[in-house]
DNA sequence: CGTGTGCATTCACCTATGTTAATTAAGGGA
DNA sequence: TCCCTTAATTAACATAGGTGAATGCACACG
């Protein structure tokens, strides 16, 4: 699929637009080819970016003061992500965004993200639904922590995102899930045992 | 404090609003008071409404296969409150809302949030910058889930949000805090211990 | 081709939280 | 006021997941 395709379709999921507003649109962003294990964003750093993923995978994370890493968001293609916090304050960001794969982003200034809300009202439109969609689908995974097991967590995210279970090392889904390599490990043996 | 200050506040927190706009904005929702123990929106249901706390608190959960209830939100005065799938795309709400207390909302309609962000740029803008603000603090709440432990979490709810800690019965505080009742008062004793 | 560095796995042991159940305290309605 | 229901506490025991360490594997790099 063309890259002006994906976006495209991910913006008209949402709102009606016409090519001149998608021309628009892209005008407002610049391409970024970003290699495996580079850093998007750093904690501690302002994100003056957020992007949009045409093409690979990233990883965003939180590192607490034992120096462990707790992934809050894989982004794959379609999906935007950024510190968002830091994006829309301009102070620095808390986590630390990295390719997990070679990847392809259309980035969006700070500055031109509000050019876009405010001089565009489609855009408004769009990214309002766009994090009212975010929104959901944190809360939602709030209470799937809550109530499932890291097991019931793992079959789901198997079962519900394949895509991003096979394209992430365990680790990085681990703590995506919230446990240690160790234990998904385990979980992982105690499934394969159960199926045979 | 009275009622349309508290709206006013809250509203001009984040945008500059005219008291002609003030005004459209009131228009467009219809108060309720609500008694302790009642439901503002049942999982199942349609969530029609989505809810401006005046006063008191609410509380959204889920409830799992094992009829176990898990706390999402509790809002508090000036917080909003619904079950946002089933709000915006009038699919059954998955979430339950309780109020703890009698409590004072403003309703606000799917067909009014509709019209106020279709006809009123700066009420657009307003759910937008609400809606990431609440993303914000949604990712942040999952990084503290999974790198702080219960009795951390506990801690830090006393220390940023007394006015919930105070107001809510431990059962949905241990619930909001991902934790049983039998847990929370295992921690508080412990810290009881510690503190003498 | 070796070889080193990091990932996944396994295991033995540990700890925080869950579970069950009993006891007490507190709040709401007749 | 009394009673009944629900909330909070405590304790003994169970368990999911964490910890630390050893092993094997694989791929990138010389």
């Amino acid at each position: 699929m063309d890259k002006l395709d994906i976006l495209q379709k991910h913006i008209s999921l949402k709102v009606d637009i016409d090519s001149a507003d998608l021309d628009r649109f892209v005008a407002l962003t610049t391409p970024r080819t970003i290699e495996k294990g580079e850093f998007f964003i750093r904690s501690g750093q302002v994100a003056r970016y957020q992007a949009f993923v045409l093409k690979g995978v990233l990883a965003s994370y939180s590192i607490d003061t034992k120096g462990e890493k707790h992934v809050v968001q894989i982004a794959i293609e379609g999906h935007w992500i950024s510190d968002l916090y830091s994006f829309l304050s301009k102070e620095p960001a808390v986590f630390t965004i990295e390719a997990l794969e070679k990847s392809e982003l259309l980035l969006m200034s700070n500055e031109n993200h509000e050019r876009a809300c405010d001089e565009i009202p489609v855009f408004e439109r769009f990214f309002r639904l766009l994090t009212q969609n975010a929104l959901v689908h944190h809360q939602r995974r709030i209470s799937h922590i809550y109530s499932e097991s890291a097991e019931d967590r793992y079959l789901n995210l198997i079962k519900e995102k394949p895509e991003i279970a096979q394209s992430v090392p365990q680790h990085y889904l681990a703590s995506f899930l919230g446990i240690k390599p160790q234990s998904l490990s385990r979980i992982r043996k105690k499934i394969a045992e159960n199926a045979r």
